[in-house]
DNA sequence: AATGAATGAGATTTCATTCAT
DNA sequence: CATGAATGAAATCTCATTCAT
């Protein structure tokens, strides 16, 4: 009865609409709406063809978490390489979109196992990634934020862009802007003493 | 289906212990888990009577919360009013459990409308009063985390053992004990120079 | 939309209705059309009311074995202790209903390890109890059957009606009257040699 | 999705492919688990291959039917023209792996058509062939199984063997020794009286 | 001749919710 | 006040089958 158009799609094209479709659920509604209904639906295909390419609902989101954290790598490395990379990694650390989805993936990581081993394996190789670059700061001052790792310096900075993420989210703002000001305010004599 | 046994409850004691039922189930299995069959099967009774106290799922969550905030408030009040109110502080962020629960409802909040709201309220009220003990200790000491006010002391703090949950929810650690070192170093230095 | 009528009914009475319909599936269409959805559908009540009757599709086969076996014994049990039970036997053996259903559950245990257990069982029960009264004529006998056990005796004439069923229902023909024929022979042999 | 090998293949080798797989799942998982999907998995081929050599699920089974009914044929010929045509043919008929499939297409014969003709069909051709055999020892007997015919006597044996292969399956064995100690005995009888 | 892509239908199961008693 | 009975909707996943290339 329905107009029975079958569109025929590259592999990559499909696939890449269908983790579109997720990530854009993720982000609108949360991991909870990322089912393969759903996903279906907002792709504009068949939850046959969600299947015929990710086998699980497991399969689907442990992909989506993989194109993600591969591009996330990919900014990390950019903004380490910049020239000021304590501001350009505060800047990555507090983009709005790419935290907000890792954030989510952090809350879904208590549910579904598979993902539990993929985060802790990038957030691991990302942390080391910010110290390398942390450390050549926090040696050279010896003052500032004294005292502290690299590693736990990266950890502090992205505690404080994931509370951000997720206040806001709520609706949360007291005291935002301070913490803001203080950590560049950090960071600025970090980079200035070096 | 089962033994027509009708057992007789106090509402306060049935309402207790749906709450309690949810509670658990939200610590053990994630907010995904908090259905109101589920509840009724951890409290022992049927999926009717949750409903008969509360109507929807949304009502049974925010009752939830409430009773988990106030609880929450009594301990912060006590923290603060310690003997050491700066540990006692972060010995109350970092409550293992209290923490996670409340890492679980500011999750859950992107999904409900009607948490976010309660979450709101009662975050900035938490937050304004942690704000006033650590206001005596800043602005005795000048130097230290110079420059942050007391509200946004406040959000960092509450930044850092919430990841320090989260994180290690999922199996991550590194840099942890350096962050937990610097953040007890940082306010012991504001005590001491009071 | 639809006319939300909503039937109440004895429990007892619905999953009679339930079990029921599975029955008449399973001897019109086979075991393989026995799925919850055509289950509801024959007995003409929501699908997600069998899951409430019996949780899992197993709990539902195994349940209808039950009854179709208590009743099975009930009958064996009255031709057994008939006036002539070895003419009452072979009838009982050669109902062309219940012994459809028998072979239908017979092939449903290749596929479904809790119904194995269950047909064994009943199977043991009955061969035994069969083997009780054939002894007495057997023994009587002394030529006839000669030489086989009550046992294997009640295995033949299983073996027999099972068969004719069988192929009957594919449309074989071939043979069965005279072996019909043959075992009424032999039965009456067996029961005027007493 | 896989690597964009197009094998080429004889079409007798990749049906005969396609039907060794077929007969392996039927053997193994019983009918139910032979679709066209699990097929083209145990095969190692897609299915639409299957399909395009097997239009519908029907004609697959139909040509394994076939096949199989075929094989047994030159199995049965050469039983009846054994040394020991009795015990050849019994040996014949208690062959598990083919009595197991031949039980197998049985059952499917309730759900499919299509079987069922075939099914027949064979039926009556191998039970004529057996017939023909036995009579010759049936006439020279007089005694023994007397009263009953080729035919029925045909179709007392395929009996006893297919419910021995069923029930085993299944875990029953009560009886099943002395039925199989008897027939031997009984034919061992009609062979020496010839 | 062969196959990857695509789909509708249906299976099992869980959920929140509504009634009637 | 309490609950068993009932349901529609949706989740995950499998299947047979059809195309377009």
């Amino acid at each position: 009865m329905k107009s029975t158009k079958r569109v025929r799609r590259e592999p990559a094209e499909a696939k890449s609409l269908i983790l579109g479709a997720a990530e854009k659920l993720m982000l609108d509604e949360g991991y909870g709406a990322v089912s393969v209904r759903a996903v279906a639906k907002v792709a504009g295909l068949s939850s046959a063809l969600v299947h015929y390419y990710f086998e699980t609902t497991d399969d689907l989101l442990v992909m989506l978490y993989r194109r993600t954290s591969d591009r996330d790598m990919e900014y990390l490395k950019d903004a380490l390489s910049a020239d000021d990379p304590l501001m350009a990694l505060w800047s990555y650390q507090t983009d709005a979109a790419r935290t907000a989805l890792g954030v989510e993936f952090l809350a879904l990581a208590n549910h579904r196992k598979v993902i539990r081993t993929e985060i802790s394996r990038h957030a691991q190789r990302a942390r080391r990634l910010q110290a390398k670059t942390l450390a050549r700061f926090l040696d050279a001052a010896g003052a500032g934020v004294k005292g502290c790792s690299p590693e736990g310096t990266s950890m502090l900075l992205t505690s404080v862009s994931r509370n951000l993420i997720m206040e806001t989210a709520v609706g949360i703002s007291l005291g935002h802007a301070d913490a803001r000001a203080y950590i560049i305010q950090e960071l600025g004599k970090l980079r200035s003493q070096r």
